[in-house]
Formats: C-alpha cells, structure tokens, sequence
DNA sequence: CGGTATCCTCCGAGATACTG
DNA sequence: CAGTATCTCGGAGGATACCG
C-alpha cells in the first residue's frame, strides 16, 4: 500500500474528482443528465464561471460528456460518459466515510456539552 | 445517491482527507508509526511547517495519533488510530480509480501520437 | 440560454529564521 | 528533533459586464 504507484494514483483521482465543485456536479449529474441552467439552480452558491470551468475539466477528463444543441435559444445537455459512471463507486465510498465521521464528530461534541 | 446527506458526506470526506499533502501523509502513516522527521525525509518536497499543520488537523479529527517522549532530545511518533484505519478502504479505492484513469490517459495519449 | 472576458480578492502554501 | 513565527506570493475562486 505504501508504494509510490498507490500515492500517485490516489493524486491522481484528487486531481479528476476533488476541489470544492467537482464532487458536487458529479453528484447531481448520477442523477441524470441534465441542462446548464439546471445544474446552476441546483447549485446556486456556484458562479457561472466556475459551472463552466468545471464541467470542461469534467469533460477533458472524458468524466461528462457535454452535448450542444444548435438552435435558438440554445441548448446544452450534460452527463456522465459510461467511463464517468465508475467514479460512482469512489463517490460511494467517500459518502459512507463521510456519512460515519460526521455521526462519530457529533457524538464527541455532545459528550464535550455534557 | 442524489440526496443532500450524500453530498455533505463526500465533502466532508473530501475535508478531512483531502487537500495536497493529507492523502500522502496518510499512506505513509498506513505503513505503520513514523516519527516527524521521518515523514519529513520521506516527503522532501513538504515544508515542516505544512507538515506539522496537517498532522495537527489530522490529529483533531481523530484519525491519527500523536505521541510525544518527554526527552531530549525530543521524540514524536505518529500512527493511525484504529479509527483512523478506516479510511484505508477510502484510499483503495482512490487509488484503484486513479490507477485506471492514468492508464486510459496514457491511451488515450498514444492514440493522439499516432 | 449558456456562455466569455476582465478584474479583483483571499488564503493555501512556500521560504526563511528562530526556539525549547 | 520537532517544532513556532513572520513574511510573501501565486493561483483558485468570486464579481461583474458583455455576447452569439
């Protein structure tokens, strides 16, 4: 477990999947495919900028794919590429990680209270 | 898997093992008790300063543990906690994903040389 | 509607020096 | 040896305005 492959792969899945939006998207994006402005509202703390820087990387990474309707006004669909369905799996896992830390963090505050 | 609880969990996940040196120092620390500047010799490229503040945050969540040798000259040793043992599995299967995300990288790399 | 283009802010992280 | 204490800076991320 200690070697250098595990430590930069590890990086390398930070890389693709972590910072403070990418968990996020991915997230709202195992729910389905869904437009620009949906996820927007869905995220309403994010900036447009950000949605947007976020979701290339996402796609650069072959995560989402990213389908543009032409026509007025326009129209553009995002979600996950069949490759981008196996980080579903990390996601999972973090979540129940996640999910077990925050039980055990409120159990230390309360018997802090008492 | 599209609820609010799962987000939060992932991010919280993201929070306490995230970042760019905590994954790191948790794989070496996987391998079994290290003193500081042995983590230090290991990870040449961290300043003692990150070092240190990563450990302390690691240590306030409960996932490492930090014993100090009232001598001197001074002796600190560093070890999961057998709660923090729990967030091997998290890292496998960061690692298992990044190392499958590199190799299809690297193929798609080639693919483009061509 | 789904973006760019700029400009700006803030803080994570590095460099360096000092210390019990 | 295992740390603090400052100072500094780049770049991630935000605010705002404009565009096809």
């Amino acid at each position: 477990m200690g070697d250098l492959e595990f430590k930069s792969a590890v990086e390398t899945t930070l890389k693709v999947i972590g910072g403070k939006w990418k968990p996020l998207i991915l997230c709202h994006l195992t729910e389905g495919v869904k437009r620009f402005g949906e996820l927007k509202r869905e995220m309403p703390e994010i900036t447009q900028k950000m949605l947007t820087q976020q979701l290339r990387e996402l796609e650069k990474d072959g995560i989402i794919h990213r389908k543009v309707y032409t026509q007025v006004p326009p129209k553009v669909e995002y979600s996950l590429t069949e490759y981008g369905q196996s980080i579903r799996e990390v996601l999972d896992v973090m979540s129940q990680w996640g999910r077990r830390h925050q039980k055990r963090m409120r159990e230390m505050d309360s018997s802090i209270t008492k």
